[in-house]
Parts: C-alpha cells; structure tokens; sequence
DNA sequence: ATTGGCACTCAGTACGTTTGAGTGCTAACT
DNA sequence: AGTTAGCACTCAAACGTACTGAGTGCCAAT
C-alpha cells in the first residue's frame, strides 16, 4: 500500500487546498508544513499520489489537487472531524430551544446549519412511510364547515377544512368519526385507503353522505402525508463562492431544487461509522453534483421516524468542520424533536 | 415635454435591450423598427433621452441602456402589458385546480410563477392581522399528551402538541375548553393573549395546573400566527443568468432570503392601476436590489385577507410578460383559495 | 427638421512576449 | 534505497501592443 509519508502529504495537500482554493505545489508545501524533507522529495511523493489518482494536476506544470479519489481516502482515513465550537454550540442551543412546532424547527435548523457551514443547508421532513393513525378528528367548524384531523402516532398532525351541504347533524358527525376511528385507528398509513374503501359499505345509510365526502379528503391527507418533502436554506451561500467553483452552479441550483431527485439521492446515502453519510463529486449519480459534495446525517423523530439532514457544497469543501457541523445539528434536531 | 418620436425610440431601445442584452445603437434600431427617419435623426432623439436621463451610455462610444427612470416611464406610459398565452393559461389552472391545502397551493403557485417568468418567485403567507379566533380546540390525544388546535375566521388552522403531568381529567379538558372559547372566540388575533391573561383569575382553581399548561402555548400560537413569511421559488433563475446581471448575484439572493427585510419592502408597495405594484432598481430602498426589479400584486384569502405575490429579476427584465403572468397568478390564486 | 459625411472614441479581440510557479528527471550523496 | 540539488522544460497568467468596428457627436448641406 501506499507509505506512510506520501499520505501526509495528501492530507496536507487537502487542507491547504481547501483553504487557499489554489493548486498547491511542492515548494509552497515544504514552507507551510514541517516534513523535514525538501521539496524534491515531496514531488517523488507526489508522483506516488498521483499514479494512485489521488491528486491531479490541472493542467501540466501546475501544483496539485485533490481528486474526488483522494478527498474519500482524505475523509475516510486522514481526517479528524473537527468538534463544534463552544460559541457554535450555544448558537444551536438557543436556536432549537425555542422552536415551537415542526415546520418551525425544521425551518430554523435549515437556516442554522447553512450559517453554521456556509453552505446550503438541507432537511428533509420525517418520513411517515412507517406511521401509523393513533386518532382521527372530526370537528364542526360552523353550519358549512367541517374540519378534518389526521394524527398519526409520531405526533405529525394534518387537518383540512372541507365544505359540507348545509345541514348535516352534530350526532352524525360524532358517529361518522367514531366509526373511521374504529377502522383504521392503529392502522398503518399504507392501508388506511384500502381499508376505508372496503368499510364503505358497512356504513349507515344516514351517515352515507357525509362519509361521501369525508373518506376522500382522508384518502388526500394520507397521500400528502407520504409525499416527502425537502427544505433548503441558505442558496447564497453557493453564489457567494461562484468564484472558487469549478462551471456554473446554476445546474446545481436547479438540481437541488428538484426535490424528486434530491430526495432520491439522499435516500440512497447510509449512515458510515460517523454516523454521517457522504457523497464526494462524481460518486452522486446525478450528473449536475459532479463538482459538489453531499454530507448527511440522520435524526429521530419520536424515537424511530427518520429523516436526513446535512449540507452541499462543493468537493472542496471544509470536511472535518461541516461534518462536526452536520452531526452537531442532527443530534440537537433529534433531542429537541423529542421534547416536542 | 418630451416629443412622440424620442419616446418611441426609447419604447424601441427597452425592448431590443431586454431582448439582446446589449447596448443599442443608432443603427440596429433603424435596422429592426421601421422609424422612416435615418440612423442620424435617431442619434438626435437619443441625445434627447440622454438629456432627460432616461437612457445613459455604459461608456463614451457604445450603445445605450435604459436607466431605471427609463423603465420607469417605458412601464407608465409605453408598455402594453401583454396577456398570458392560453397554454399558459392552462398550466395555471391546471397547477392550482389540484391545490389540496394552503402551504401545498403557495408553494405550487410559487413554483409555478418562477417558470411562468424565469424570475425569483415570492408568495407571502396571508397576513392575520385582521384575523380573529373562530374556535379553539383541545383534545386529548393520549394519556400524556394534548392537541391544542388554533382556528382563525380566515380558516388558517395551527396546531400543536403538549406534554402535560399524567392524569388530567376528560372532564377538566372538556371544561377549559369551553371556557377559552367563551374567552376568546370572536376575538382578534391581537387581542387574545391580553383577554387570557386577565381572564386567568376566574378559572376554577381544580383547572388552574392545566390552564397553566395551556394558556401559555396559546401565547405561542398566536405569536407563530402574526409572523408573516415568504416563500421563494425559482432562486436558479438568477444563477442561471449571472451572465447577464451586472456586479454580483450574491447579495441579491442573501438580500431575499431575509425575510424581514423582504416582507418590509413588499408591505411598503402599493398597486398601482394595473392592479399590481413595481419597484425598479433604486426605487428599490435596498441597496443590494439595485440591480433588481420587484413586481408584486396583491391577492386574497377568503375575501378579504390580502398578502402578496410576485417576482423579482433584473431591471432588464421582461415588464410586459412578468406583468400579465403575476396579474393572472395573483387572480387565479385568490379564486383557488376563495374554495377551500 | 432631417440627413450624409467624417473624425473620433474606446471596449473587445487578437497576438506575441515575459514571468514565475511548478514539474520531471538525472546524477550525486548519505 | 531513500534523499537531495540542480536544471531544463512547460504552460497559465499577466502584460503590452496593435487592430477592429460599432457607435457617437457634430457640421454643413438639403
């Protein structure tokens, strides 16, 4: 395998990089590193890195930089993940403390993580593939107005107001409600339509109508509630470094605003012994992420449901702070999402 | 005033200039518009715009550019807002007639908007100032755990869940219920947290530990409530057009996901005789939308609630199209939501 | 009021030169 | 065998110069 010194210099190869965004050369990397070795030697280390695609050279005499070969055994092998500062820290405490419900939470911590990293930030909303119905509510709002809630077990909550023919019966509503929660209270999401459709019968006939329009609305909840669906913050933060990016970033910009594949992108990603889950340029399918890494870690809601979180930025991005960020930021989101 | 024909050339050089994006010059406007007079006349009448400030070389021997007064008065007085295609007309209805609940249709809408335009997309959440408090639920979804649910008269319903000391009483819940709601049902929005605080003294001491529990989440909702919001949609369309943008986009997208900034700048927007409202480069009080036009119209929630929709793009943009597609989003959104 | 003519301006482009950081290789050294 | 100094070589970027052409501004003629 490769020795012990020309991995080294890979490393010191990937930090300078990624601080001076500038191909670094030999010279520049004796200077700032103590090897106790001259520059020529490194270039014979060098030489080793790059036969193994390591590193690369941009164009012939040029310094070197890292490939997205070099950044995984970086990452994987040579990187120490860089704890949160204190002052970050508190930044999180304070932020997560004081949310109040989930579109809340979910929102702030996008908005903190992409400050936290200076780079677009990502969360995806708790899956409810597993859910199940704990209770369904039927509540009169006035004579023409019906108000329809669907809880599920982790403690998302969705409602929808419906028109109703004028005139229906505060007992036939209380009965109604009664009846559905008796079929499918319990009752994972994934059957919940099925189930009601072959209830329909069993129903009252006086109670016909109103179910008429009820089990339909129930049937859209659900589907909503499968949708999955991604929150972004903090766009800029790509522009701002449109300089230091390799071609445009508005393929990117498109790509990630596309939640379909997004979502499927990030759904692919497993967790590594970090507990996070990175993808380095051309390891992401998609052909517009070529140029950017993808840093996810998963967090709990209500102990089981989970969903991801975590940044994109480009490949040479800071490594060991985003992913101490990222990991920071999913353990709180899971603490607080707990308290809710 | 200014003469018939300088305005006609200043109509002539918006519209090649938002096409081209290229200073235009005497002679491609005598090329594509059929003024009758010469390229030397048409320097004449330049000179007369340049006097007036409408339009300004971008150095001593090139083309002109439209100033922001230039677009200004092109918008006033020249521009013929130019209605929406049937296809597009067919895209809206079809996009917004599958709205299930209101964060589903805005972000459908905003999405909807910035491919209608290409621009930025801004759809800002119904305002609930005016609002005021239909009905307040609470239920008890477990043995631990409580729904507070929040009703407003515009049918903006928020929820949440809360963990109380086990063991309260059916009864009791049943009886605080009924009390906030003698409370505060009817009352505005501004008025509740101030009404329940007075209000706490009368509460039967048996209900005391629970209103204690509740009243302040209350608080919260309400809170929650009155913050206003912007969704955004669209935000590559800016990338995707760095080319042509003068300076950076950076501040631009920074200056935008602000959302105070934003929702006072488009609150400070009155409409105009279009029905829509437009502020142009430095008309714009913020500095880093100096190269930015917003373009708003105001649409309705239930009637009378109003909030606002719009674009944002550069100065060089296409006034005539934004216009009529804004208007028409703005009137199909306001007819969706008169439905649900 | 309009026009043709003309000198003038200046961003953009093309092209050759210089510069310097950096490489790869070889031969000498430990 | 690993390390090093030395050196020829490469090539992007910076710089300088010249050229081009779209476009202006102005004037005298119509």
């Amino acid at each position: 395998m490769i020795p012990e010194r020309p991995l080294e210099v890979l490393k010191a190869i990937v930090q300078d990089y990624i601080q001076s965004n500038e191909p670094v050369g030999s010279k520049s990397l004796v200077e700032r590193h103590s090897f106790g070795v001259s520059a020529a030697t490194i270039r014979n280390d060098m030489a080793i890195l790059e036969e193994e695609e390591l590193i690369a050279a941009p164009h012939t005499s040029s310094g070197r930089v890292p490939t997205d070969k070099g950044y995984r055994l970086f990452v994987d092998r040579l990187n120490e993940v860089k704890p949160i500062s204190n002052a970050e820290r508190a930044a999180i405490e304070g932020f997560l403390s004081k949310s109040s419900d989930l579109d809340e939470t979910l929102g702030q911590t996008a908005r903190l993580l992409s400050q936290l990293t200076n780079e677009i930030a990502l969360v995806q909303y708790p899956s409810l593939g597993k859910a199940s119905v704990r209770h369904i509510e039927l509540i009169a709002i006035d004579e023409k107005r019906l108000l329809l809630m669907l809880i599920t077990d982790s403690g998302r909550i969705q409602q929808h107001v419906m028109e109703v023919a004028a005139g229906y019966d505060a007992a036939a509503v209380e009965k109604l409600r009664n009846f559905l929660n008796d079929k499918v209270a319990g009752k994972p999401l994934s059957q919940v339509n099925k189930t009601l459709r072959s209830a329909k019968d069993e129903i009252n006939s006086s109670l016909q109508a109103l179910a008429g329009i009820v089990i339909p609305e129930i049937a859209l909840l659900v589907d909503a509630n499968s949708q999955e669906k991604i929150l972004l913050a903090g766009t800029s933060n790509l522009a701002k470094r449109q300089g230091e990016f390799p071609g445009s970033i508005s393929p990117v910009l498109e790509a990630i605003e596309e939640q379909v594949v997004l979502l499927k992108l990030i759904s692919e990603m497993q967790a590594d012994q970090h507990g996070v889950s990175l993808r380095i340029g051309r390891e992401n399918t998609l052909d517009a992420l070529s140029n950017t890494s993808v840093l996810v870690s998963g967090y709990e809601n209500q102990g089981s449901e989970v969903a991801k979180v975590g940044v994109i930025g480009p490949t040479r991005m800071d490594y060991s702070s985003n992913i101490g960020a990222v990991r920071a930021v999913a353990r709180y989101l899971t603490q607080s999402l707990g308290g809710l």
